[in-house]
DNA sequence: TTGTAAGCGTTATCAA
DNA sequence: TTGATAACGCTTACAA
């Protein structure tokens, strides 16, 4: 009779039932290169079987003195986009063995900084993080909660265009969007506005800066480009702003993310203007949504998923070296009709 | 000077800088109860600030003989709807000081059982579960797998209607559904379709009965329950399906969930059919996106954050008493005319 | 109040 | 190849 065993099956529990020592289970049960008799082999995960035995990951980190934890630390679980991301990474994270755990920012810098510090307890072999300021007070002020992580062993992986010294994975975002800005102009469109966060975080600059200059080649004008932030409710009130200080028939507004532009196409729709032929609307990722809102949201194709799943190789490998950046599509809907 | 501490600083460290014992640190740092003499406790403070002390929680964990880690086990991250539950969760869990890891099932019930198992390995101090078979062979297959995990001490949260001998937190599906149906039948609906996953999901059976139930009351009557799954792509192919089948103007459609019935949507607009006056459509949840979608979708809904933040305080909670079942509202939108 | 020391469940070194 | 045994970083009786 195996044991009943009050909490979990130890390592202990498994070597005596099989009439080994520690050492022998243990080089059995958790992958070591040493060779163990294969009659040994046997009794062992026969043991393990019958009690159950599951190797405690806690002590097992304690003992290695390295964890198998990636965090990732997103500003809203909730949003679509920092969904997909999380999507790519647990999968990539599974595959490799490795344990998620999330952390959330609430785009709060301040916050940011606390939850990096608090995620060190966690001794984790790495750290994702997304849509982080990369310039500025707010990034001097992480910067050294970064450092502190990578000096105890913690490999941190920046999304997009990263810091010196920091791993990162990034897409074309200055090529994506001067191309979406090409094809604006292309379609007709001349003035745009754009939608988008503080300066600071590298993505969305190089978002604004790629789809003025790709606009401005064929012809376009980015009239503004209005700091309001990169959420669903960000672009509701900044399109809601717009409205209200007239904004022309023909103009495009430009989301830096969808849930951006989304909002922006919320707004339009209560203020009872038309999506498409009257003001248009454009963003960026592609989230799933985009295609099913209506008009669908034009808008730059980023593999999301793939982000999320290389952050994590950047994570795992110990050699690595920076591959290319990831290439994004336009990806042209109604909401961007062709202008007559 | 500081030791520049080749890994991270260990409590010994820092009780050796402050010159007191390593109990004493222990004490200071970590909620102890004990009484430390305020001499000593400034100075253990001070050392840890300067050696940039935080405790390793896998070396607690394992001390203490029990985790900080509540896993949270969903389908699919990227789903607005799992999303917004991961939302309440982090935000529960970390004003708890717990961390909160993240499993996907990728909707797969075998796969449901393996992840669990290997989440085991974590200890964690509580399992949330979410979308999960509560009856059928998956639900027999998981069951032991849930069992082990609670006979080590880990609390199993079930969200929707649990299994017995386990925790659980609900929203009002029935009621809910029921209102809706009512509410349908009020708008002058008498046929309805409703695209749902294959039984065996409390949650979504009940939203089932519930609808028929609440819509036959006033005259309306279900012609079909088609199961097709709780994705968007399902309400998509589900839809494209019965458009394939003849469905007639004034039919109203009703996907389990806000994602099912987006599909819908999308694949009538593919279809060239008018949401709304030709085909109405209704879901469950109410994500926030519900709300962006032309014409807005109606729908029940259900506060799944609240959901997710109770899911937490039923692991966090050593007494805990089942607290009522969460209400949801119908919120009826453009994707549901009054029929003339 | 403080310190000593024995765990916690693993891993890994070193003899045998 | 196998098995003692000393770590790993921390907590917690139990003494002092």
């Amino acid at each position: 009779m195996p044991a009943p065993a009050r909490g979990a099956a130890t390592l202990h529990d498994v070597a005596r039932e099989a009439g080994v020592s520690l050492a022998t289970a243990s080089r059995v049960l958790n992958g070591s290169t040493r060779k163990v008799a294969d009659s040994y082999r046997v009794r062992v995960e026969a043991a393990a079987e019958i009690l159950g035995y599951t190797a405690n990951l806690s002590a097992q980190a304690t003992a290695r003195g390295t964890s198998a934890v990636v965090a990732l630390v997103v500003a809203d679980v909730a949003d679509p986009g920092f969904g997909q991301l999380a999507a790519g990474v647990t999968r990539a994270a599974e595959e490799t063995g490795l344990v998620v755990t999330v952390a959330v920012t609430g785009r709060d810098p301040a916050r940011e900084v606390r939850v990096v510090r608090a995620l060190r307890g966690q001794r984790p072999r790495g750290l994702i993080l997304a849509a982080s300021r990369a310039e500025g007070e707010d990034a001097a002020a992480l910067r050294p909660e970064l450092d502190a992580l990578a000096q105890i062993g913690g490999r941190v992986v920046v999304l997009g265009r990263g810091a010196s010294g920091l791993r990162s994975v990034s897409t074309d975002d200055r090529g994506g969007a001067s191309a979406l800005g090409e094809e604006l102009a292309r379609l007709g469109y001349r003035d745009a506005v754009v939608v988008a966060a503080d300066e600071g975080i590298h993505t969305f600059d190089d978002r604004v800066a790629g789809f003025t200059a790709g606009f401005a080649r064929h012809g376009g004008r980015v009239a503004e480009v209005r700091r309001a932030g990169i959420s669903r409710d960000a672009g509701h009130a900044a399109a809601t702003a717009l409205l209200g200080e007239g904004l022309a028939p023909g103009t495009v507004v430009v989301g830096v993310r969808d849930v951006v532009a989304i909002g922006v196409m919320a707004a339009l729709r209560e203020a009872g203007r038309q999506v498409g032929a009257d003001v248009a609307v454009a963003g960026f990722d592609d989230i799933p949504l985009a295609r099913d809102v209506a008009p669908g949201l034009t808008t730059v194709r980023v593999p999301l998923e793939e982000l999320g799943a290389r952050a994590v190789r950047a994570v795992a490998d110990a050699e690595w070296v920076a591959g290319p950046t990831l290439p994004v599509e336009v990806v042209v809907r109604g909401s961007t009709p062709p202008r007559a």
